[in-house]
DNA sequence: ACAGTAACTGACCGATCGGACAGCTTTGAC
DNA sequence: GTCAAAGCTGTCCGATCGGTCAGTTACTGT
């Protein structure tokens, strides 16, 4: 019953994935995992170190494509900043929905205190703010993050309608103009 | 050692609260719990059933102010719904951040499914976006649903600040002018 | 002083979990 | 066919956790 080594790897992190979503992180056992994933919890352990190297290799994509983002992001100011931000996060959402879910929901030392380090604050919240430091803009942003990543599992749909209502309402909270596609 | 009850009740609770939100509710053990409070894990069993016991207690001010608010925004329509449930649930994540912390770290089974349960979390959903079904309006009501949640524990302070400015953003997300105070 | 009751505790128990390990089976190169 | 490596598993182990229980201490009414 040695498959490749790809096969039953990929199926571990499938498996992984959605328990993670639905449960949690630490509310999902090994043992839950190789049972969806149709193995023996040993044989988890043999193409795994832990535990936590499913979750990292899990959220792994999220944070390269957050690495482009960021990189992305860089070189723009104004309000071609904001849009592109908006929109990066709220494609990246949507795509990563579940990771985010994973993020969010067992991580408080990764997630909860994200804002804790005012220096270590996230880039994004400053590329939604527009690289402003004015509290209110902010808040704002704040709830842009939020809102999204929270929308992007959360709701019942990820249709194209949910895309373009959230990078709507979205760039209507950081006031912007949702029709006015040009720059500033 | 015989303290009145309420006493080291509120301090199990207390120490409950700021352990829940800052680890979440599975990662903290009765024991960190006991060793907070200054007592033994068998005297927290004393004043409550069981874990779940505290969980409960300490998230039903919360409730009770969520059906409050509910009852409260019933017989309100139009654009004065939008802007009482707005402001509503901005003060209430604001007083109860912790709680809200708590709710949206570590309850998958509460919060993850929020969509799936009609009666609880749908009313405020269906305020926010105007009592409107156009899946438009549900999306900016998600976003400011979860953005004020998690504005109020993410952002590093919660003033007058904070919160004016969360209500202004989430007003201009759900498409209202937060300048016009009046009904439309 | 004494009894009764409320508050509190140390010690223990069963269940569960992450992980280690020795050994079995399959695959593929020669 | 041979054999080494890769893939895989059953079984065991230590740690931790939620919860129980018998017993102790402190308070209060009489």
């Amino acid at each position: 019953m040695a498959r490749p080594r790809a096969a039953l790897r990929g199926q571990i992190l499938n498996s992984a994935l959605r328990l993670f979503a639905a449960h949690g992180f630490r509310a999902t056992s090994l043992q839950d995992i190789a049972s969806d994933a149709g193995c023996s919890k040993a044989s988890l352990l043999y193409h795994f170190a832990n535990k936590d190297a499913i979750l990292t290799e899990l959220l792994a994509p999220l944070r390269r494509r957050g690495s482009e983002l960021r990189a992305e992001l860089a070189p723009l100011t104004g309000e071609p900043l904001v849009r592109a931000a908006v929109t990066g996060f709220v494609d990246m959402a949507l795509a990563f929905r579940y990771e985010l879910t994973v993020l969010f929901h067992d991580l408080p030392g990764t997630t909860g205190h994200l804002a804790a380090d005012p220096d270590h604050d996230l880039p994004l919240i400053a590329s939604l703010a527009g690289r402003s430091d004015d509290p209110r803009d902010r808040a704002a942003a704040w709830l842009v993050l939020g809102g999204v990543a929270i929308s992007a599992y959360a709701a019942p749909t990820t249709d194209a309608v949910l895309r373009e209502e959230l990078i709507r309402a979205a760039l209507r909270a950081l006031g912007h103009d949702p029709d006015r596609p040009p720059s500033s």
